[in-house]
DNA sequence: CATGAATGAGACTTCATTCAT
DNA sequence: CATGAATGAAGTCTCATTCAT
């Protein structure tokens, strides 16, 4: 990004807080869930006062929303090009099932949040209007690579022949569960022991024999 | 239920109130989430006065927890003789699912509910205290259930030498994802024959060759 | 009375039923104080649905009204003859002290709940309209009859000339304080003696030498 | 106090607000007693809105609490070095009597508060908790100083030998009576007046001849 | 009269948001 | 931009009172 040239230092601290009420708003919503975190909370958190942070967010959904579309940017500019781009379809489940344990470690607060905003397809669950629809569309935007990978799959006789949709979703679901299982400290080498069971398990349920 | 026989007018007055509270606070939370239902919107909903659920639960988290406890009744009641009673491990697997599809129409809506409550292992989400531990509860017995049939099933060599826990969480997950994954309102057909996908998917996947 | 001879069952059962209420109510506010005691606590203490109190008294208010009216009619009817009866002022004094240990002992609840209501002169306690105004009336009462015995003491050159008001008010307050002071429970003689005490005091304070 | 001279206008200004909201609180507590007061209502005489309290004082019953500990405060910190310092007895308590009408006007409706809180000896009055602990804690330690200075004077034969406990009951009690009896717009010559009076009955009272 | 469920106004409290400094 | 006190709408819960049975 060339853009990062040429910051002055007004701008420059501007980015840097506005990334601390972001940490600290993701870690509080995290753990306590969206409405039992106050602005309040946050800012005293984040070190600034509370009106400070409407500098940055219009309002409380909108910090929201803001992480979760962060977050949904880090895994779909991870997920996106290994799942859309070049190679085979198993080739490319085996790194779907790898990047997901890499983008875990990494997100972890944020992508606990995601994966708990909204948990299956349903409404919404944050409020009535519309804050989890960020993550509903990068589970759908998943969702669907995923099931376009299988499809092909199936296509082109790699894999059996079952409803791509159902494999896409059991995949996903069955990863994601798996990798929050362990707790949010644990080493990342259990995490991988632990997933691979899971490719084992999917690998033979999907490939022909 | 021998018991109805004895119950005066006034008790089967109350109960039947008290059933339509909670059937229109499982309707509202499942809908919109704990948070923004108000005990205001539930009373206008079950056709009450405000103060009238305070005649049968003593705070919002108990109708709440009320909820959580009778559907959580209703799945274990289901599911436990299915999966700790007699038979092979393929045998109650296969029960398992067909149960699952089963308890969802019944109880869609407190359900999906309870799904959605605590989605993982981590913290509560309703409050800081622990209004999902009901749910958690549940997840935690079926998951031991499975994980024990599972298990059982590798050591007489039915299946393959996963770990049980991870074979049980996805298991799990993945069921529970596709089963609410199709409309509210879908046929049973139709989730049927997406069941039966993930039945094939596991049972090639766990079973030995 | 004579009326107490032609009383139908009916009519001696509802006497009854309205004693065990009031019974309840005034142990129940002495204990707690007007506003930390509902009308279902009360019903519940006189064993009678919520609705029955209202059968009886048509406010939470007449309710507190007509324990205060009742103890002042005790104290008043026993007071009264003493301290506006034939006699000299030394004398009614002398009775007064001992009627108002004896009072104590018969009504200790109800007294106490009494005293609380309304301490000095000032405003009304329980609400803002008057329902501590039986209260302040029987005070009123009992503290013109007091005066007019020190004044007429005075006249007749028994007692010092000190203003009569704040002789009848430092003697009032004195008394109820020590006989308050004293544990609920307390046996008679312990009090007796206290008491004997004051007698001393504000007998050495006002007579002549 | 020297620590005025660095306050910010900010805080300045906190404590004026704060001030105002006692000020608002005890003139109403006072006048109608605690139950009868809403927030709502001291907010609106303080002229602030409601959720203001809330930035000064977590509950009401701590906006409560506050008021008791100040005069509580003001009132032990003036009569603690007279009750306990040096000086014979028969000063001493007529140190206590003069103090006792000057703290009157000068705290008149937060004293009025503290009187009424709490009677006698009895339990709570303000609720089942202990909200009026604080005005019994006055009340007994300021009893227990009294109480002291007239055994003290019995000792050294200055007073007749009575019952310390009841003589500094009696005292007590009959000098808050009186200092209450007059309006609380009376002018001090009056009070002092009546004051006088008591001086009179009780000096003779527990003198030796 | 007795019952006790239902009512609904009103109390306390929280918290997202605003705004003067 | 930062501050943090002020705001007031909205939520949970209590309780005196009513009324059909």
């Amino acid at each position: 990004m060339v853009e990062n040239v040429k910051l002055s230092r007004r701008e420059r601290e501007r980015r840097r807080h506005k990334a601390e009420i972001l940490d600290a708003a993701t870690e509080l919503f995290s753990e306590k869930g969206f409405h039992n975190v106050s602005m309040n909370e946050i800012a005293s958190e984040a070190e600034f006062a509370t009106g400070t942070l409407y500098n940055f967010f219009p309002s409380k959904e909108a910090l929201y929303s803001e992480i979760m579309d962060t977050v949904a940017g880090n895994v779909l500019s991870v997920l996106t090009p290994i799942l859309e781009g070049p190679g085979d379809e198993k080739a490319k489940l085996m790194s779907y099932f790898a990047a997901s344990v890499r983008i875990f470690h990494e997100n972890a607060a944020a992508i606990r949040l995601l994966l708990r905003a909204n948990q299956g397809r349903p409404p919404t669950q944050i409020n009535a209007a519309n804050l989890g629809e960020n993550a509903s569309r990068i589970h759908d935007s998943v969702h669907g690579m995923l099931r376009q990978v299988v499809a092909s799959g199936i296509e082109k006789g790699l894999f059996r022949a079952l409803d791509p949709d159902v494999v896409a979703l059991a995949l996903d679901a069955a990863l994601r569960t798996v990798v929050f299982s362990v707790a949010e400290d644990a080493n990342e080498d259990a995490l991988q022991e632990r997933v691979s069971n899971i490719e084992k398990l999917f690998f033979r349920g999907i490939l022909h024999a």
